[in-house]
DNA sequence: CGGGCCGTTGACACAAATCAATGTCCGTGG
DNA sequence: CCACGGACATTGATTTGTGTCAACGGCCCG
């Protein structure tokens, strides 16, 4: 299956934190990619399955599932076009949480060989792939706070806030809006609630003018939302400064 | 302030999971440190803060702590002897989360140049520097499904369960054993319940035979508990077979 | 036309939070 | 040596956020 690289928004991902020199920025274009499409609610990395491949979105909305025991599911990631759900998976092959598509989405799949082959070759290849995947472990750990310590409204508001600085829409505008094709039985998942009480959680966000229909997001006021969500985008590490970056390779 | 290398433990736990030449295990033990005491509730790390270091736990337990606006504080993550808490800020300076230590602990802090230089010249030990970094996000995962989707009791279980592993103090025994100094508060702020439901919630659980007493861990059958806890030891990655590993540079 | 999937709503049950008080151990200072 | 305060554990009474159960409505699609 031919392609000529879609990989650049994945490039830009990693300039927004690492330094890349021109030659290393060619050669993560050059990887060899396949493209797939994936239907909703079918899992495309399999629990326990040992995968030999890397998958970055294209378009879509992904997320990574565990499942405790009794078949309770708990969505422990999500991710945007741009994003490279299971780069880890280059280091520890053997997946210990499922990957699904939430709406239908195009992934490619790039060969763990490929990728090895670069990171050893180019150390500050290496460092990008490393620090791209400790970005994704800041946002876990902050939802361990979301679901450890934030009742249902705000942890409905911090995930609208997350998301709405990851899809990179905010402006000055009075209103924001994006698109995130979840149902309220996904975004229950994704906080550890009730579908029920997501639902009545909505109805009393929208009081404060933020809503979600349909996939959705209509957010009247950002700092209204961030104060309900107790939102602080640190975490995020976007906008490093260039000056502030950090190269093995000085 | 001298000190003839005591970072066996931490090749110890890369060696578990990554495949080093002797030369690499010889340059990782000869990293430069410098020994650091820290007394109980004191962040080392404070939030925000810029390190050109990171940490290696050689005796007590650190925590990883993020907190809400409110003040409520979540504990996001805990170390033992052997690891290493902030192995990311190599590629991550600015720390998202505060370091504690729940007890006196002895740390010793690696600076940032002496690990980038050796990732840099040696793709192997880079890659098991990030493989190492995987498992704790792993963990993250995990702790997300677990204040998520499980009850007081099972988050409590599952919590002991997955130490007792780390501790790797598991036999054919009976009786299980081990030292956690944690208080009450601190299983708290683990399991984003409150004090006062954690003290209710153990002694429930001493009633299945598990009980923690000033940081004395006593686990009578280890079959009950990882049941009660919902516990699958898969997603910490031990003992991965020497076959099953995979190196960088093949 | 019928059957899913999704969202919505109400009545009720229950797990966990909150508020408040008491007990114990331990180190410190008078 | 004893009084005191602080950290930690414990317990009871009560409130509240969230889960559970159940039913209904809209919508899309076959």
């Amino acid at each position: 299956m031919p392609e000529h690289s879609d990989l650049a928004p994945y490039l830009a991902r990693l300039n927004r934190r690492s330094i890349l020199t021109d030659d290393e920025q060619a050669l993560i274009l050059a990887l060899p990619t396949r493209v797939q499409q994936v239907r909703p609610n079918e899992d495309f990395v399999r629990l326990g399955e040992r995968v030999d491949h890397a998958c970055f979105v294209v378009e879509g909305l992904v997320a990574r599932f565990d499942q405790n025991v009794q078949g309770g599911r708990q969505i422990t990631a999500l991710h945007i076009p741009g994003d490279m759900p299971d780069l880890l998976s280059v280091v520890q092959p053997a997946a210990t949480s499922a990957l699904q598509a939430l709406s239908t989405s195009t992934i490619l799949k790039i060969p763990h060989s490929a990728i090895r082959e670069l990171a050893s070759a180019h150390p500050a290849i290496a460092e990008a792939f490393w620090r791209d995947c400790m970005v994704d472990a800041m946002i876990l750990a902050q939802w361990i706070v979301n679901v450890g310590r934030r009742d249902a409204l705000a942890r409905l508001a911090h995930l609208l806030c997350e998301m709405a600085c990851r899809y990179h829409i905010l402006s000055n505008d009075d209103e924001l809006t994006y698109e995130m094709p979840m149902t309220q039985v996904q975004l229950a998942d994704v906080t550890g609630l009730t579908p029920v009480h997501v639902n009545r959680s909505l109805k009393k966000l929208a009081e404060t003018g933020t809503s979600i229909r349909f996939g959705h997001v209509v957010i009247a006021s950002w700092d209204a939302l961030t104060k309900v969500g107790d939102f602080d985008r640190g975490y995020l590490q976007e906008d490093i400064d260039q000056s502030d970056r950090i190269s093995i390779c000085e």
